[in-house]
DNA sequence: TGCGTTGTTTCACC
DNA sequence: CGGTGAAACAACGC
């Protein structure tokens, strides 16, 4: 399930891998994926040097020569995988299928073969991302319209203040308003449960109940949600499990299992309509 | 087989 | 206008 971590994984790749080569050939075996889309369809990139490779909030922004960028979104199912001609693999995204299994695959809908000889898949199981192709100068508008809040981490990420100001007018609970991309870019169900149980904050708390001085703990913990899971290039989560690498995740996906930090049974309740996974004794509920 | 799944949008309503 | 809560939607696997 591709969040900020995953979708930085998946740029980083591009980036170190493909940038300054050219894409020779362009497949698009899911037509409907760029129903959204500018330009209807990818033959523009044909013959096109890949530039950059960006991201803003979970969208990742592949600039291409001639002011060309793609726009894509990988939601909950999306995997990326750049396979080089000598066989080197790189692949980040959502786990299914099997990352290591053959490519292309039943849910590979998209194929950049560089005229290096490397090709980039794009997966998605699910069929709910899109791509969108436009002139780079429109790019800017089209970010604008998705109205995200600041970058969760990273170079120009959200102050405690602006953090501060943006939870006091809210009443609903914390993890929803911190899912909410207005309020701040870049969490989604698995890393906001992570950061709320290293702050020790209950899920359910509302917004604007969560006491000042647990402020610069909840922004410690988004950030070490983040970047723990941008270490490990994604957190691995099959069918609601947690696969986890150097105990990380520690609560998302493992009900039943003990808190890493006080041993109690992990819970899973709902919040708003998510799945969410909390320690009972580390984040009690507000009294 | 109907349910669960998530990020996002939309809608009615206060 | 802005916050809230609920519903809808995309499509698949179990």
């Amino acid at each position: 399930m591709p969040e900020l971590p995953e979708v930085e994984t998946i740029r980083r790749i591009v980036e170190q891998e493909l940038v300054s080569q050219s894409v020779a050939e362009v497949l698009v075996r899911l037509p409907k994926l760029l129903r959204t889309s500018p330009i209807p369809t990818l033959e523009p990139l044909i013959d096109q040097t890949l530039v950059a490779a960006r991201r803003r909030a979970k969208i990742l922004l592949l600039d291409f020569s001639a002011d060309q960028t793609l726009m894509m979104h990988l939601k909950l199912a999306g995997q990326v995988a750049v396979v080089h001609a000598d066989g080197r693999r790189f692949v980040a995204g959502h786990p299914v299928p099997d990352p290591s299994g053959p490519l292309p695959h039943k849910s590979t809908h998209v194929e950049f073969r560089f005229s290096s000889g490397s090709i980039l898949y794009v997966s998605d199981l699910r069929q709910f991302g899109w791509f969108r192709l436009m002139p780079l100068c429109e790019v800017e508008r089209a970010l604008a319209e998705f109205n995200f809040g600041p970058e969760a981490v990273g170079t120009d990420s959200i102050s405690l203040s602006q953090l501060q100001d943006r939870l006091a007018r809210r009443s609903i609970p914390i993890k929803i308003t911190l899912l909410d991309q207005s309020v701040l870019a870049g969490l989604g169900n698995i890393y906001v449960d992570e950061a709320l149980h290293r702050a020790k904050i209950h899920p359910a708390t509302p917004a604007n109940s969560v006491p000042a001085s647990a402020l610069p703990g909840l922004l410690d913990g988004i950030h070490w949600a983040l970047d723990e899971g941008i270490a490990q290039g994604g957190a691995k989560i099959v069918h609601n499990k947690a696969y986890p690498v150097n105990g990380f995740p520690e609560v998302h996906g493992r009900r039943g299992e003990p808190c890493p930090v006080c041993g109690a049974v992990i819970e899973k309740i709902r919040v708003g309509a998510r799945g969410t996974y909390f320690c009972p004794t580390c984040q009690p509920a507000k009294s």
